[in-house]
DNA sequence: TTGTATGCGTTATCAT
DNA sequence: ATGATAACGCATACAA
């Protein structure tokens, strides 16, 4: 391991001077600079970041805090493309990341004490859970996903906008009779389901309450069950909008076992815009969800934050997504309404 | 922020004591050690890593090193699965993980002597890539994943019994007829491909060269071509390996495509495991490989390292999976081959 | 059993 | 423009 000192002694300076060297500072002759940063390069010189650390009280060390509940998380696409996203992201303004989960005797908080991280990313948690409530409540730079903390900054994907736009693609492709699939009640749903009605009174479209089905993100076989019990309504509706891409797959398995074609006896329509959503047959229409985006923005944020020597007003950005188009949709005539 | 020094200054005593408390040494008297504890929860100290780093030479960290090409490598159930696993058990023996990418002008190697890493866990990376054998051939304690370098720890996915296991399954089932479609030819797939043939060569049975196929992991549309080109044979396979259980849907595509039905038609067999094979319909049969404990133990073998004051022995660990049934394999009369 | 002193590798302040 | 020196927070060898 080669340190300063080594340099320093090699190029017959002081340490302190290959240290300013190293770090372009501005107070050093350009010859000696560059002779010195030669040296280091030649010797394979890497700075160690705990004395920086020590020394500077920055790590360039962001920390991560998402939920991996029995080992999802990651398996989930959304996440896990934010996830890379964030790394991706984070490794391009020279930051490692470091998750920070629940300790044997370390809080959240005391977690990111220890490591010194310059700041947290927060995402797919339960956002009331008292551990993460002291650590928004602390002083650390926090950007937080799909949730907004009061005086926090927020990467949000716009859930109205989506909601909006499935039900406004099953409506322009001429259905009226909807069927309605959604998630666990979450504030997440919640949006999706108000943009709906919202349209839904826009241009008087009547939605039964028959046709809505609580089921469960991620969860096929509880789409499987509410598909089938849409698919036994004695007045089937033709177009069925999904909790998300992946449970929809028991939708699909549900319509299948019926005997029933895709999209010529039903439509679909999902949520997410996952691969598997393209290489199923027929490939899915789908609200892509641009997670790879939000993870993009919250690293940015929330460097920004770290590097501004005041507080940053905190900002709530909303990343909107668009329609993929798939086979899954059939163009329905009025009269067959 | 509250240090050492001030629970110190707060207990009366000097630093020096409060550090051996707080590390549980033995030289310190029962009553003072109980009574520093308290203050320092009290007070809600947490020690900090870059200095207890500088001073001990130990991070308590360890580098991951997992590639993550076009956003990849964390889409992969296999790859995301055992990554879920390395972080668990790190997190179980009190370590945090970094992520060791390619940073910007530093080298695999580098950003682990930057970060001061304990160890390093290789996976899913190109194992002939110069960055990658310089940092295996560094001084730095590490566990490979999926791939043997000489002297090193090694913790591998038993890809000879996974091919056996799958060959076997559609034997044992009375298939004589056997389509073969397999990844691009890494070690993996050849070791796969390696126990195949030995098992034809056992029982006898011939695989004619025009049943087999490549494809490519992963890859649904190669896969779905794949196929297509089996089940236009004279004399159609009558069952069917895929490369993996994820590109298995473009096979899936295929036969729905030409108007068969799994297993009536024809039988299918995947590889890997992955909960996608559990929800489709039918359920696919495959061998699971059991990527969840691989990264455990790869975890395991790395921290073993890292204490163990001599150096350790290197092993090769091999890691079995098992085959998950499904509906997918049909049992064939013997007078229907 | 407790305290004093030192140094880990780096950066920053202040002289020179 | 360069160097001497102190300090970041902690753990440890050694003295008391």
């Amino acid at each position: 391991m080669v340190h300063i000192k080594d340099i320093a002694k090699v190029c017959g300076v002081s340490s302190a001077t290959v240290s300013k060297a190293l770090n372009n500072q501005p107070d050093i002759g350009e010859a000696t600079k560059e002779r010195i940063q030669a040296v280091a390069k030649e010797m394979g010189y890497m700075s160690n970041s705990s004395a920086r650390a020590l020394k500077t009280g920055k790590t360039k060390n962001i920390g991560v805090l998402f939920v991996d509940e029995q080992g999802r998380g990651l398996s989930h696409d959304y996440f896990s493309t934010m996830l890379e996203a964030i790394k991706a992201q984070a490794a391009e303004l020279e930051y490692d990341i470091t998750f920070i989960c629940p300790g044997k005797n370390m809080s959240y908080l005391q977690h990111c004490y220890f490591r010194g991280v310059d700041g947290v990313v927060i995402a797919n948690i339960n956002y009331n859970d008292a551990q993460v409530i002291e650590l928004v409540s602390s002083d650390l730079p926090v950007v937080v996903i799909d949730h907004v903390y009061p005086q926090k900054t927020a990467v949000i994907s716009d859930n109205e906008m989506g909601g909006r736009a499935v039900i406004q693609y099953a409506y322009n492709m001429g259905h009226r009779n909807i069927g309605l699939i959604h998630g666990e009640l979450t504030s997440v749903t919640q949006k999706r389901l108000d943009a709906i009605w919202q349209f839904c009174s826009e241009v008087g479209l009547n939605i039964p309450k028959s046709n809505v089905k609580e089921a469960k993100f991620h969860d096929s076989a509880k789409t499987y069950f509410a598909t089938q019990e849409l698919l036994r309504l004695p007045n089937r509706p033709t177009c069925i909008l999904f909790p998300d891409d992946y449970s929809y797959i028991g939708g699909l398995n549900a319509i299948h076992d019926a005997g029933l074609s895709i999209p010529e006896d039903i439509s679909t329509i999902g949520y997410d815009g996952i691969e598997l959503s393209r290489i199923i047959s027929p490939p899915l229409v789908t609200y892509h969800q641009d997670a790879k985006e939000m993870g993009r923005i919250a690293i940015e944020k929330l460097v920004e934050q770290i590097d501004s020597p005041a507080p940053l007003k905190p900002e709530v950005i909303m990343v909107s997504g668009s329609i993929m188009d798939g086979g899954s949709v059939r163009e329905i005539l009025p009269e067959e309404n």
